[in-house]
DNA sequence: TTAAATATGTGCGTAGCGCACATATCTGGT
DNA sequence: ACCAGATATGTGCGCTACGCACATATTTAA
């Protein structure tokens, strides 16, 4: 049965999942990309609108809304980019502040699942998730899709390559 | 860094989820657990709304529109069940062809991602996830909810425990 | 200098969901 | 046999998250 293994890791993926989006709804209140976009908004400060929709995979309108929200919650502020065209999007304190709960939390919940694995099996399991990883054939944007719920404290030296649709010479 | 491979797995889950996810929408053209409520109606003919409810996560009324939803579409019909009050909720023919789609669309977007590993690489890794979901503390509803996409056609002794809170003894 | 490209914002509608409430059926104690 | 509570479903109403089509402002290129 070769697809055990794809069945199994889906049933992982989405109890994974399930907790991880559990315990942000909790930390910022809202649901659907929102904790995500708080965490890619505070990877640097040159974030637009525009970039945080194709890292979000969402429609334009959805994104100023999504950025709507975050704004009138506190936690994100638009200011002048420099490109007159673009939007800044900086983290308030408070955003900032929701921004590193919201990781602690992914962190403890994922945390919470793998430690019922011995020391020597967790290295194990993230030396194949490591190789996993590298070996997917992703662009620049692909990894930050994938990414977009990261915690940069933590994840030094990405795994993920850049390089889709680059020429092999 | 012991958090590192939190990250990962963080990391994968979502990468996972999202390729399942977006193969599900194409299939059934519904989002949130509607893919999933078909998949688990499908699991055996006694499903209630009730039942449906609990698995999912979701308030009654909400599960009760997912129905009308999913009645609206064809894919499943309310028939009268044993008690009086239940209804019992089963796929029509359509639904179940829904519902093979749907299973083999995710078997699709998580091999997807796991063929770069070698077969040797996929044996450890499904050792090591069978380990980590064995040894969860699970009741037997926290693992229909965790199962609620599982693929019944592969998935042949579920290694996830359903004694949670029970006398060890 | 002007058309196309880029980036953002808005009107409007929909899907998916929860809360509070209403209704129907079953169960258990008297 | 009867009635209060438990169980199961359905409904009115509102909200969040999102997409489509359109409008506007700025930059770039011919």
């Amino acid at each position: 049965m070769e697809n055990g293994i794809a069945n199994l890791l889906g049933a992982l993926s989405l109890a994974v999942m399930d907790r991880i989006e559990q315990g942000a709804r909790e930390v910022v209140g809202r649901g659907g990309e929102t904790p995500a976009a708080l965490i890619v908004i505070g990877y640097g400060q040159g974030m637009t609108n525009d970039k945080l929709r194709r890292i979000l995979g969402l429609s334009h309108s959805g994104t100023v809304r999504l950025v709507d929200r975050l704004v009138s919650d506190r936690l994100v502020e638009r200011r002048a980019g420099k490109d007159g065209r673009e939007v800044a999007l900086h983290l308030t304190p408070s955003g900032a502040a929701s921004r590193n709960e919201l990781l602690a939390s992914r962190i403890s919940a994922v945390t919470s699942l793998l430690d019922v694995l011995s020391s020597a099996e967790r290295k194990q399991l993230a030396t194949l998730i490591h190789e996993l990883l590298a070996r997917q054939d992703t662009s620049e944007m692909d990894r930050f899709t994938i990414c977009r719920m990261c915690d940069d404290r933590v994840c030094t030296n990405c795994p993920l390559p850049t390089n889709k649709g680059q020429h092999a010479r």
